[in-house]
DNA sequence: TTGTACGCGTTATCAG
DNA sequence: CTGATAACGCGTACAA
C-alpha cells in the first residue's frame, strides 16, 4: 500500500521533459509551452504526484510556514487527565443507547475551554492572515516536558514565529530569535527587541473608568491588579489613574489590591473585602479589575455573601471572555479583538520576514468598552447598541 | 541581522567531532561519550544552532507533522470582509481614550465564532494528541480560491492528514490519500476506504427520544433532518426511529421536515409550522432536530410568535454548541465531545501511520444527552447532575 | 522556451 | 563509541 512516492523526476520522465520544466509549472515561474504544461499536468495526475515540502524548503531555504506558540490553558488538564486512564471505549456499535449518559445541565457557567475561547480566536485570526499570505501555519501549546526541544523543533520548521508573551523562558526565546523573526503577542512579560502586538490597554480602561465616573457618578474606585512587572497590567493601571486624575480625583501611586489573573485569586480578594466589611470596613464604589477572570472571581464571592452588584459595588473586567457574558450579573468589560490580534501578529510577522532589517515596532489594536449588568449599564449619551437579529 | 544560519556541520567543527555524532545527540540515538555530548551541547548553545526540519524531513523521509483540514465557518467572513477595507489604525499611542467605542451589549446570543467554538475544540484536542505523539500539527481552513494547490501543499509537508468530512472534493481527497494516510472526521459526505472518526449518533438520539417518551410522556414526535445523503444525519434519524419503534409508536419511513444544518433554515421551518397553526394545523409534542443550529432557529421563531417551549412544543438539538446553553430556553441536546474528536482523529492517524497496511476502521465516540429547559428537563431517575463550583 | 549541474542540511549505512 | 559516504527531492544559476 502506497509504494515509493513519485518525485518531480518521475513526472519529468513521464511527461518527456526535464525536471526544471516541471518545477516551472509547479511554481508558476518562467514560461512553459502549452504542450509541455499539459503533458506535465497529466503526468502529475496519473502519478498522484505531490511536491515534497522538505525538499523544497531545503533547496529554497524557506519553509512557507509560520509558527504560533500559545500558553497552556486550564482546559488542557482535562485532556491530560484522561491520558492517564484507559481511553474510553471506542468500538463502534457494541454498546447501545442505554449506555449514553443523561445529565441535567445545572451549571450554566461551566468552564468554556481554551481560555474562554480566547486562544481559539487567536488561532483563527492567525490562520486567516497566514492563508492570505500564502503561508501554512503550525500551532503548539508550550507544555512543560521537553519544552525546549519542541520549541526549537518548531523554530526549525518555520520562517517566523508568533509567541504569546510569557510562554517561553528568555534564553529559549532568544535562541529561537537567532534563527527566525519573532513577534511577541500581548500577555505577560517584558520581552523587547522584538516586534510586539498588543491592544490599547490604557485607553480602554481610561474610557471605562470615565464612564463609571461620568455616567454613574462613582467617585471611589479601586484597581485590582495583576502581579507586579506585567506590562499589560501596568498599562491598564495607568489608564485607570489617568481617568481619575482627569476627573480631579487623586490616583493611588500603586494598586492596593493585587491578584494573579486567575478567578481563584479573585475570589480570595473578594473574601478579604467581605471580611473587612464584617469588621466595619467599607466597599469602594467600583472595583476595576485587570481582567475578566479576576472580576468573575469577585462576583462569585459577592453573590455568595449577599453583596449586591452593581448596587453595593460595581465590578468590571478586561478581555471579553465568553463567561463574562453569562455571569450573574453579566460583566462590564473592555473587549479585546482576539481574532484580530492573531491576524495582526501574523501580518507583522510576514512584514518582518520580508524586511528583516527594519527596526522592531509595537502595534496596538483598538478595544471596545462593553457595558453590561455589573456596572448598571447606563448607556452614555450617543452610545452604540448591539442589535440582535430579528427572528420574526 | 541574522547572517548565515549555523548548520549541523558548523556545530561538529566547533565541537571537534563528526556531523554524525552531532546528529546522534540531537536525536538521542546511539551512544555518545560524556565529553563529546558536552562539547556539542555547548557548541549548539554558542552558535544558536537549530536543526532544519526540511533537511531532516528530506533525509529521513518523514516530517513528524500532521495536518488538519477544517471547513470554513461563518465567522470567517468577518475576517475576509475586513480584508477589503483599509485595515484599522494600528499606530500606537496616537488616538486617546476618547476614540474607544462604548457599546451596550444587548445581544447575549451573538454569534460565537469558529462554529460555536466547535472547531476550536477540535484543534485543541488534535494538538494535544499530536503533542503526545511527538508530532507537530498544521491547520488550514479549506477556502475556495486555490483550494487544490493549498491542500496538496499541506499533503506535501505532513505524514498524514485529518480531514473533516465534506471539506474536500473527492478527487482531491484521493490525490492526497495516494500520498499520505487520511482520517475522515465526522461531518457530511459519504467517503470511505479511509479511517473514520464519528460519534454515536444513533444511540445519542435514541436515548434522548427515550427520555422524551418515558419521562415526559410525549407521544407525537417529528424529526427535523439535514439534507439527504448525509450519513451523520441518517444515523441520527435511525436512532429516532428506533426509540419510537421500541416504544410501540410507528416511525416514519423518512423525515417529514428537512433543514440544512443552518439556523436560518431552522427559522424557515418554524415559520412553516407556525403558518400551519394559523390554518388550523397542530404542533407535534416534540421536534427533534438534526443539530443545534436548526433547533435554535426554531426557538427564534417560536419565541417571536408566542409558541411556548417546552409547554406547547418540546425542541431538542444535537452537538452541544455554546449558544445552546444560553438560548431562551436553553436547549436540550446531545453533546459531542469535540476535543475528544480531534484527539481521537489524530490518534487514529498516528496508528495508521505506524501500520499502513491495516484495514480502515470507523471509531465512534460516546455522546451525552444534556437536559435543559427546552424539554422541560425532568431528570429521569438516577440521572447525573453537573455541579457548579461552590464559590463561598 | 528548455535543459544541466550543483548544492541545500540532515539521516542512514556501513565500516572502524 | 565514532566517522566517512551516499543519498534524500527540489530550486536555481547558467548555458543552450
Amino acid at each position: 500500500m502506497r509504494g515509493p512516492v513519485p518525485t518531480l523526476r518521475d513526472v519529468a520522465e513521464r511527461a518527456g521533459v526535464s525536471p526544471t520544466t516541471v518545477s516551472r509549472v509547479i511554481n508558476a515561474s518562467g514560461f512553459v509551452s502549452r504542450e509541455a504544461r499539459a503533458a506535465i499536468r497529466q503526468a502529475i495526475d496519473e502519478l498522484g504526484y505531490v511536491p515534497s515540502a522538505s525538499a523544497r524548503g531545503l533547496a529554497s531555504r524557506h519553509t512557507a510556514m509560520v509558527g504560533l506558540c500559545l500558553p497552556v490553558v486550564d482546559a488542557d488538564t482535562d485532556l491530560a487527565d484522561r491520558s492517564d486512564r484507559r481511553p474510553p471505549p471506542r468500538v463502534p456499535g457494541l454498546p447501545g443507547a442505554e449506555t449514553v449518559p443523561v445529565v441535567v445541565d445545572t451549571d450554566p457557567e461551566a468552564i468554556i475551554s481554551w481560555g474562554g475561547m480566547y486562544f481559539g480566536e487567536v488561532v483563527r485570526g492567525a490562520e486567516f492572515a497566514a492563508w492570505e499570505a500564502g503561508l501554512a501555519i503550525t500551532v503548539a501549546m508550550t507544555r512543560a516536558p521537553d519544552l525546549e526541544a519542541r520549541v526549537l523543533n518548531m523554530a526549525g520548521r518555520v520562517d517566523g514565529m508568533v509567541v504569546v508573551s510569557g510562554t517561553l523562558p528568555d534564553d529559549l526565546l532568544e535562541h529561537v530569535a537567532r534563527r527566525v523573526p519573532v513577534v511577541i503577542l500581548t500577555g505577560l512579560g517584558p520581552e523587547s527587541a522584538h516586534d510586539r502586538v498588543t491592544v490599547r490597554n490604557a485607553e480602554g480602561v481610561e474610557r471605562l473608568v470615565e464612564h463609571l465616573l461620568t455616567d454613574h457618578g462613582i467617585t471611589s474606585l479601586e484597581y485590582v491588579a495583576a502581579p507586579e512587572g506585567t506590562p499589560d497590567d501596568e498599562e491598564r493601571f495607568r489608564g485607570f489613574c489617568r481617568a481619575l486624575t482627569r476627573a480631579g480625583i487623586e490616583a493611588p501611586a500603586a494598586p492596593r489590591l493585587r491578584g494573579d489573573w486567575e478567578r481563584g485569586r479573585g475570589r480570595e480578594i473578594a473574601r478579604g473585602l467581605v471580611d473587612g466589611l464584617g469588621r466595619g470596613g467599607t466597599l469602594p464604589g467600583a472595583l476595576v479589575c485587570c481582567n475578566d477572570n479576576t472580576a468573575l472571581g469577585l462576583l462569585d464571592v459577592f453573590a455568595a455573601h449577599g453583596v449586591r452588584v452593581p448596587e453595593d459595588v460595581v465590578v468590571t473586567g478586561f478581555d471579553g471572555v465568553e463567561a463574562a457574558r453569562t455571569s450573574a450579573p453579566p460583566l462590564t468589560t473592555v473587549e479585546q479583538p482576539m481574532a484580530e490580534l492573531g491576524r495582526a501578529a501574523v501580518e507583522v510577522l510576514t512584514a518582518r520576514i520580508a524586511a528583516p532589517a527594519r527596526r522592531a515596532a509595537t502595534t496596538s489594536l483598538p478595544v471596545t468598552v462593553v457595558l453590561r449588568g455589573s456596572c448598571g449599564a447606563h448607556p452614555p449619551v450617543g452610545v452604540d447598541g448591539r442589535a440582535g437579529e430579528d427572528p420574526a
